[in-house]
DNA sequence: CGGTATACTAACGAAAATGTGCGTACTTCC
DNA sequence: GGAAGTACGCACATTTTCGTTAGTATACCG
């Protein structure tokens, strides 16, 4: 498929973008938002901010290393603001920035709709 | 944190589920429709139902292999129905289910928002 | 007749994701 | 005194994911 002239001309320059087309730049941003912990990271940040530990603890079955990685995703697109006191034992804590929320208010609807009808899913499956 | 007791007793049974909880039955569920060709599969059907090498086309980047496996997980789950002409060459047609328009409905939001808003997003990383 | 399209699947190897254990420099609790 | 908690980075091993290739039976187009 030859890719539409007129989208083409919409979105070469990516002043919005088009997940479908395969060198946009959406697509990374995607990815980090709905990996494996960063949905439930940007989730559990969404109710209030978090130290480190405590986070892992929210999100049942992350690693550190997954934890901080995908951290690093999140605030590298500007989604979670990372603040460290300079003491020792380490103080760290995460928060949603302003566009953090944003998208967060497009991902716990997702979160909530599958969490209220995971009955309904599961049960054809079982049949 | 240990976890909250009245939760607890509400999500045991799953009777809605609790994705921050590593053994939700919502995880995989929530994997399928967020994995990267899960999201963009199910933008792209929203609009009309396709046929598979019409889908493979629309989402750009996607290998066949990739694309059967990635219906097959969304079907299992009730999102997709998949439509087979006993004929050949083949011909098969995949469609959302009531079920996989609610949940597109959810995921359509999320990535109408990283389109549009992905000039703010790599802005400050280019700074 | 040769090329192209259809909807996949099995098999293979490469690449990416993920977990584990270790180390840190100190504090607080037992 | 000893154990546990803190926020990671690093090296290593394993797991999973992903793409590529080959193959199928047939029809349509030129």
């Amino acid at each position: 498929m030859t890719p539409d002239p007129l989208a083409q001309s919409l979105h070469t320059r990516w002043q919005r973008g088009n997940v479908l087309a395969a060198d946009c730049p959406s697509r990374p941003v995607l990815q980090h938002l709905t990996s494996r912990w960063g949905v439930l990271a940007m989730v559990a940040l969404a109710t209030r901010p978090h130290r480190f530990a405590e986070l892992r603890r929210a999100v049942g079955g992350v690693s550190d290393r997954m934890l901080s990685q995908t951290l690093k995703d999140l605030e590298s697109d500007g989604f979670v603001r990372r603040t460290a006191q300079d003491v020792v034992p380490p103080h760290v804590d995460y928060a949603l920035t302003p566009l953090g929320h944003e998208a967060a208010a497009r991902l716990i609807p997702l979160v909530a709709w599958i969490e209220d009808n995971i009955g309904a899913i599961l049960a054809p499956q079982a049949a």
